[in-house]
DNA sequence: GTGGTGTCCCAAGCGTACGA
DNA sequence: TCGTACGCTTGGGACACCAC
């Protein structure tokens, strides 16, 4: 049993790099016990403050088939419930594996099945649904004949057909609704209680029927679990406890650089490939600049290699002691940029590509764009490099200046392919809201969350020139505001804005003229 | 039928900036 | 000063879809 989205906060507690484990998880637990300690002063709540743990079961799979290294984990979980395939289950046939990937992944073998959309094929995976969470209590069926009744006596008719008073209590409406929920659930009454069953159940790792990751433990009572809340999208109700993460070594065969929207430098270590939890890792990102330096990693060392929270691949260190070969010397940053072969600019951590003119800048600049605001196009890396290599495209506004004959006219550009983009193209113009503008142009500092915020405070791009103009952006202040106004103050963006004007993208110049663009 | 590409998902680490 | 929020980045595997 697994939180929706996966968004319960985690803590590896046999991880090796314990001491990292989150202040909000920490936060978590001082409340958690806060509560409990209040509670046992208080007998008038005894059903009210409890604790649910329950099996983390994440992808699971057939266990005859898979010859993973035991540490291994995997997950997928759809939003209200763990996908899992269970010996109990039933077996799979030799022919049916191949068809789905069981035994390579399975976190990703049941995320594939979710998405088919051949229900016969589905239908032989044997996977099955555990439901874990109920997210508002069913209501009496509406009648649609009665949408002419007053609001109260409708609402009097919606009222919950359960009291859901704590997530055990929604385990049992949900079992009772026909779904399947885990078996594997202990209602307990002290924090330490939790973890020790944690401790216990995870030490039957090894004879469970599927995989599991770990266990989560929850707050049962709705009411704190309400009061908790969620900070952005980790609930504070809940935690996750899990085993620690897979780790094997292998050899770094090259360091290579990959070059980001806001021009930061980051090396990859090159490896050589080596199965860690049922996937291949072939390489590795070394985070920054500063962290490969401070390595001291050598072309050739062998290397520790994990996967953090079973996902992603990380190298931990060099393997101390090993034998070098004679002269080899440690890695060293570039100075120049991989791409224009401009000077490189270290700043804090990371190497910076200060050159607006950047060819490789511009591509990944137009591939957030095109994946922001360009919906359904269909627009991505290669298809972009292809673009920018055959001199059709070299920044964003020279999207829409592109013709469906120049497209077709690229090697393997067919027009399915070519109409996808044209039609994303024309669909921009008129109905790209100014939120997505600013997250498609990779304005640094300018993510989602702040892209909301300025478009509720701006009707256009223009508007918001205006006042980043004038050095003062409403809602933002300090270096975000400085980043934004440094932004609109470039020659290069005011020569963006002009083109995407001229384009006729609506949303920079505002409602009124668009209007009267759309009249005219 | 095959190969290439795009999208989606996972969830952590890290850095920066802001606000209390 | 510290806690928090947010942005950015990461690799691999699954299916869908398109071109050939």
């Amino acid at each position: 049993m697994v939180d929706s989205n996966d968004s319960t906060t985690t803590c590896p507690h046999t991880h090796r790099t314990h001491q990292h484990r989150s202040s909000i998880t920490r936060e978590l637990l001082i409340y958690v016990m806060h509560h409990l300690s209040h509670q046992s002063r208080n007998s008038s709540s005894r059903h009210s403050r409890k604790i649910i743990i329950s099996s983390c079961i994440l992808g699971i799979i057939h266990r005859r088939r898979c010859r993973r290294p035991r540490s291994s984990s995997s997950s997928s979980s759809s939003r209200n419930g763990a996908i899992h395939s269970a010996e109990g289950h039933g077996s799979m046939s030799n022919d049916q594996a191949p068809v789905l990937g069981v035994g390579s992944n399975p976190r990703n073998t049941a995320a594939g099945v979710l998405r088919s959309q051949n229900p016969a094929q589905s239908a032989n995976t044997h996977l099955s649904f555990l439901a874990y969470q109920l997210l508002r209590s069913p209501t009496q069926p509406s009648d649609s004949n009665n949408a002419h009744l007053p609001q109260q006596q409708l609402q009097q008719q919606q009222q919950p057909l359960y009291v859901v008073r704590s997530q055990y209590d929604s385990l049992r409406c949900l079992e009772a609704g026909g779904f399947e929920v885990s078996k594997d659930v202990a209602r307990l009454s002290s924090f330490q209680e939790a973890l020790d069953a944690a401790e216990v159940w995870m030490g039957k790792r090894n004879h469970l029927a599927y995989e599991v990751d770990g266990s989560v433990l929850k707050l049962d009572d709705q009411e704190l679990v309400g009061q908790l809340g969620a900070k952005h999208s980790d609930p504070l109700w809940a935690i996750a406890w899990k085993f620690p993460p897979m780790e094997t070594t292998t050899r770094v065969r090259g360091i290579s650089l990959t070059l980001g929207k806001q021009g930061k430098v980051t090396p990859i270590a090159i490896l050589e490939p080596v199965n860690i939890g049922g996937v291949v890792v072939k390489q590795a990102s070394l985070g920054n600049v500063k962290i490969a330096m401070e390595m001291g990693l050598h072309v050739g060392d062998l290397v520790v290699l994990i996967r953090a929270n079973d996902v992603i691949p990380k190298i931990e260190g060099v393997v101390p002691g090993q034998h070098r070969r004679p002269g080899s010397q440690p890695w060293q940053p570039p100075s120049q940029c991989p791409s224009c072969s401009g000077p490189l600019v270290m700043e804090n951590r990371d190497l910076m590509c200060h050159n607006l003119q950047c060819s490789g800048r511009g591509t990944k600049q137009v591939e957030v764009f095109a994946r922001v605001c360009l919906e359904g196009s269909k627009l991505a890396g290669k298809s972009v490099k292809t673009l920018v290599d055959a001199g059709v495209l070299r920044s964003i506004p020279d999207l829409y200046n592109m013709t469906p004959e120049s497209l077709l006219r690229l090697p393997g550009w067919g027009p399915k392919k070519v109409q996808l983009i044209m039609d994303a193209i024309a669909h921009s113009r008129t109905r790209l809201s100014l939120q997505q503008l600013l997250q498609g142009l990779a304005i640094s500092s300018v993510g989602g969350e702040t892209a909301v915020l300025l478009a509720k405070n701006y009707r256009s791009l223009r508007e918001l020139q205006g006042d980043a103009e004038a050095g003062a952006v409403a809602g933002l202040a300090g270096k975000n505001m400085e980043k934004l106004v440094s932004w609109f103050a470039s020659p290069d963006n005011k020569a963006l804005i002009d083109r995407l004007a001229q384009a006729g993208v609506a949303c920079v110049e505002g409602p009124v003229t668009a209007a009267a663009a759309a009249a005219a």
